[in-house]
DNA sequence: ATGCCTTGTCGCACAAGA
């Protein structure tokens, strides 16, 4: 079962790239962000052609999240629990069965943060506690659990081309590394960085300054495994080469494969 | 560098991204 995520940058001016990669890598399941869309307006036939049901939780203008699978995605949960007033889309969670148990799947889009000093770098992390709580309300339950996304975290130095650049930005902060290694430290496995410790692995390059060209990149696209879902991983990888596509989002998809 | 691109918006410049 190949479980992959990606952020699209806008379904709408995204929507034959993502067709292309969904018919190249074939996944099973697939988490989006930054869909840019509101529910009614998510292009649910064209996907659904390919043989994925789809299931959205998006917004007007940004954020956005959506997950697709080829099997159904039962008990859906739109938002992340523990802020009834946040109105922002980032959180969607569903189950897959399959013929040896089911999974249940998180996509999530983290806030951003930036700029330092506004109100944004306080939801940031405040979203990060609502994520560490919710997390560990689904490793007390038996069913593995995996949580893909836009973290917009770059855990350590070696994730980020010049780490120098990144020191007074949300994504490298210290609060946002901290709360972000409380989350692994709860039991979770890192799938790429259980993978390979190789340096200039990343999901992120920026559109501005030639940063594609440059291998000017960061890895920010990340996927939690629990336990029992780690007992099923089997591999993953980085599908760097869909940001040398035409119109490409400035992020690439990543994916795990677990056994059955 | 408050810059550089890209997307979406009841657009014709601006907000937001990372």
């Amino acid at each position: 079962m190949k479980i992959a995520t990606w952020n699209i940058n806008g379904v709408k001016a995204r929507l034959e790239t993502v067709l292309a990669w969904l018919q190249e890598a074939d996944p099973d399941v697939a988490c989006l962000q930054e869909i840019k869309s509101i529910d009614e307006n998510f292009p649910r036939e064209e996907i659904e052609a390919l043989g994925y049901n789809v299931e959205t939780h998006g917004q007007k203008s940004f954020n956005g999240v959506a997950l697709i699978s080829k099997r159904p995605l039962e008990d859906i949960q739109r938002g992340l629990p523990g802020d009834d007033s946040d109105e922002q889309a980032r959180y969607i969670e569903a189950t897959i069965s399959t013929e040896t148990g089911a999974v249940r799947v998180g996509c999530l889009y983290l806030p951003n943060g930036n700029p330092l000093g506004t109100e944004k770098f306080p939801y940031k992390l405040g979203w990060m506690d609502r994520l560490i709580a919710h997390a560990k309300c689904r490793l007390a339950q038996e069913t593995p659990f995996l949580m893909l996304g836009d973290y917009n975290v770059i855990p350590d130095p070696k994730d980020a081309r010049n780490p120098e650049n990144w020191t007074n930005d949300a994504l490298f902060q210290p609060e946002s590394r901290q709360k972000f290694r409380t989350l692994l430290n709860l039991g979770f496995t890192e799938a790429v960085r259980s993978c390979t410790d190789a340096a200039e692995t990343y999901t992120f390059w920026d559109y501005q300054a030639g940063a594609w060209q440059k291998n000017n990149g960061i890895r920010i696209d990340h996927i939690l495994m629990s336990p029992l879902a780690t007992d099923r991983f089997s591999g993953c990888g980085i599908d760097k080469h869909v940001r040398g596509w035409e119109k490409p989002s400035d992020h690439v998809p990543v994916w795990v494969r677990l056994a059955a």
